[in-house]
RNA sequence: UGGGGUGUCGCCAAGCGGUAAGGCACGGGAUUUUGAUUCCCGCAUUCGUAGGUUCAAAUCCUGCCACCCCAG
């Protein structure tokens, strides 16, 4: 008799592709839809609804069965509130992260896995290796699409009877993939923005969670140069939003190297980027896949997702990890994710809690 | 109300008689399952203002206005 697997589809073309190819391996494929943000535009047009229009009409070229659930409950509970606590801490949080370890990998799995399916698969661009007990996260083919990144947070056993059917394919051969097969979603742009709540005006958005605290821009020299909105509106390096134009016999722009909570200060500098590099940082809340690390030992790391993966030494302590850099990282930023990699391997990650200048 | 200086896009800033560089900001787009970064495109018929000289002025002349500095 044929493994069941279920599918978690977006409406994207990559969990079309995923389940295409899930299909023609011989699994007994049926699609399941998740619902975890329900608001609409301001237009009053559910995104949701047309994703989830676009799931019905892959499933049904792919001739599968598929159903919806609707986690927005645990998502607000689990991943929404640690995105906005995270942001009134003046920190930059990475909800996409969580939302795998919290959700995808979390409720939905099993949710799926009570349906008595024999495993569940996802879209993802990333490799998986079940063998001896163990499950390694590999990285994907396409490195430019690699999304182990995201996956840094899931513990070992939620990747049990997990499937990445795109692991070996690029973003180019899926979509021919889809085109050749028919599916609808083969042109669909790729989606961006937080993960189910998608791309939208990041400062409005947050400002109908969050009150704004409007206060000074100063230079590290103690220079006011301007004011800022609100100190959870940037992030280290960032240099747009600033609205400061050109200082006086200098060339350069402006970027913001630091935040100041307790007087509300947003520091930011003017050419000279020196200031974001910096030599090491802390990070907690590790987690390891398929790895068991010793006290201290090197392997390459990333700080956010797509930068090239640097080389670090990583010392573990009672309260985390002390991460050292060979070279200077630029905007090294608290509440990102430090993610480690051995060659082909994701071994997991930490929050960043602390950069070391 | 004596002397000197400066007024060119939101901010810096070229130009110094031949028909408005550039950078930053900003807007739009590309890239991107976080937020950023990065990349591409756009962005002054007009040079504080009113006259004058000239074939031609932001560039020369004159008045006025504003700001800055030094003297009072």
């Amino acid at each position: 008799m044929a493994k069941s697997v279920i599918v978690g589809m977006s409406g994207g073309v990559d969990s079309s592709v995923a389940a295409l190819l899930l299909k023609k391996q011989g699994y007994d494929v049926t699609g399941l839809y998740m619902l975890n943000w329900e608001e609409t535009d301001g237009r009053g047009v559910c995104s949701a609804d047309a994703d989830y229009a676009d799931v019905q009409r892959v499933c049904g070229a792919l001739d599968i069965p598929f159903y919806s659930v609707n986690f927005a409950k645990q998502y607000l509970d689990r991943v929404f509130s640690y995105f906005l606590s995270e942001y009134r801490a003046g920190r930059t949080p990475n909800p996409d992260v969580l939302c795998n370890r919290e959700i995808k990998f979390g409720p939905f799995r099993d949710y799926a896995l009570s349906m008595n399916a024999d495993y569940i698969a996802t879209g993802h661009y990333c490799g998986i290796e079940h063998g001896d007990g163990r499950t390694r996260l590999l990285k994907a083919k396409d490195a430019g699409k690699d999304q182990t990144y995201f996956l840094n947070q899931v513990y070992e056993r939620q990747l049990e009877r997990v499937l990445f059917p795109l692991a070996g394919l690029t973003k180019s051969e899926v979509r021919k993939l889809a085109e050749d097969n028919g599916l609808s979603t083969a042109e669909k742009k790729d989606s961006t923005g937080i993960c189910f709540i998608g791309e939208r005006n990041f400062r409005k958005f947050l400002q109908e969670y969050l009150p704004a605290q409007s206060g000074k821009i100063l230079t590290l020299d103690g220079e006011t140069v301007g004011e800022h909105i609100g100190l959870m509106y940037y992030t280290i390096g960032q240099r747009k939003g600033l609205d400061l134009g050109g200082k006086r016999g200098e060339e350069g722009r402006w970027f913001v190297v630091k935040k100041d909570l307790e007087r509300n200060v947003l520091y930011v500098s003017h050419g000279d980027e020196t200031p974001l590099y910096s030599k090491a940082c802390r990070a907690s809340g590790l987690n390891w896949i398929g790895y068991m690390p010793s006290q201290s030992f090197e392997c390459a790391a990333k700080f956010r997702y797509r930068q090239p993966e640097q080389s670090v030494k990583v010392t573990l302590d009672d309260s985390g990890a002390l991460v050292e850099f060979y070279e200077p990282q630029r905007a090294v930023t608290e509440g990102q994710y430090a993610v480690f990699y051995d060659s082909e391997a994701c071994l997991g990650g930490g929050v960043i809690e602390s950069v070391i200048y």
